[in-house]
DNA sequence: TGCAATTGGTTCCATATGGAACTTGACATC
DNA sequence: GATGTCAAGTTCCATATGGAACCAATTGCA
């Protein structure tokens, strides 16, 4: 337990001494509970984890770039949806979403039809054989996230997604950019903030 | 609520349509809350939310590309680490790290020293310059963890924190691949698994 | 009705990125 | 003390990526 967390209101315990003896390496471990960023490196390490064994998975099964499967798995979760849709809420460039829609339509993995209401974007749907793909992917992809979140107990995994929900509800308030003018601690510790009801 | 969910154990008393009204996208609302891998998807998107603003930011402050960023930052909470232990620790491969080091070496922002006990690697240590980046951005980077974690209540806060480390944790248990072969709902609903003291 | 501002999507292009091969040093085994 | 295997870092190179400019349709507004 250093400065940062005792000002953020965290701590551990263990400190990183924990690092021996659980295969957990040593750098590992100071960014884990020696780091004022606590939740940006909890949030990116775990994604990584998922990502990598899962995109590198479907790269090689299925031939498809992380963009392309974004698109496609979009897709299976609501069909219709238009590119600008996908881009917006996976994060990646519109133009990279541009390029994968293209090489799905080349795969024959998804279709676009004309929006009548808006004659600039298309609704884009699954093939058959897109769907295929997604169905198929599925599976391993859930295998993993269980594996994952298995450390967990079924309430603390309730309780995980709930606070990530509540996260990503919050997301459209935050600022786009970030404030280059923050202090590191406020002035005075100001009280804890309400829930908002 | 859909298939996957009830399947998971989870759901949503709300469901799809809470997006309307609340400025959320419809397409993020599905994929927050009818989407079988929900734990990849919020971990992923907010993962976004911090990375972008604040990558960002630092790029068009100090001219840093994100993995020289990380490098630095990593020196930053742990003094004369290897390259090596940076990648790993970051997710990122070892030959960017690499050319990550070589663009701070000419910048002066790092230095490296022999490693008495393996002439191969090196201990990499911010320098005056160095750390007066990291000291600069740290603050920014606060900032932004903390309105993004504003939603949470401090007990929320830190049992968020502990569940995320948890899972950081078991880690170096999870196979570095997925399982092609896994099958959607295990055949009986297995009980849910203890907690391993 | 006409003009400016915005938006969905595409194209162009410079470059950041990561796989694979390579170099040099460590280490095990004989 | 030679020899084969492995590990840290670097280099090479093909390509995936995203910013910016662009096009066409839409919307807002006078």
């Amino acid at each position: 337990m250093n400065d940062w967390e005792r000002r953020e209101g965290l701590g551990w315990p263990e400190a990183s001494s924990y690092a021996e003896g659980h295969g957990l390496d040593p750098l590992v471990a100071t960014k884990l509970w020696d780091n004022p960023c606590w939740f940006s490196f909890r949030l990116n390490y775990l994604a990584l984890c998922f990502n990598g064994p899962v995109y590198g998975f479907i790269q090689e099964r299925h031939g498809l770039q992380r963009p392309e499967y974004v698109v496609l798995y979009s897709l299976f979760l609501k069909d219709g949806v238009t590119a600008k849709a996908v881009s917006e809420s996976s994060g990646f460039p519109k133009n990279t979403i541009s390029r994968a829609v293209q090489s799905l339509l080349a795969l024959h993995l998804i279709e676009r039809r004309a929006d009548p209401a808006d004659r600039r974007s298309f609704r884009l749907v699954l093939t058959a054989a897109g769907r295929r793909i997604t169905d198929e992917t599925l599976a391993p992809m859930l295998d993993r996230e269980r594996r994952m979140l298995a450390p967990l107990s079924p309430a603390e995994r309730f309780m995980l997604a709930e606070l990530l929900a509540k996260l990503v509800v919050a997301a459209p308030t935050w600022p786009d950019t970030v404030d280059p003018d923050a202090v590191l601690a406020e002035p005075r510790p100001s009280r804890a903030p309400e829930e908002p009801s």
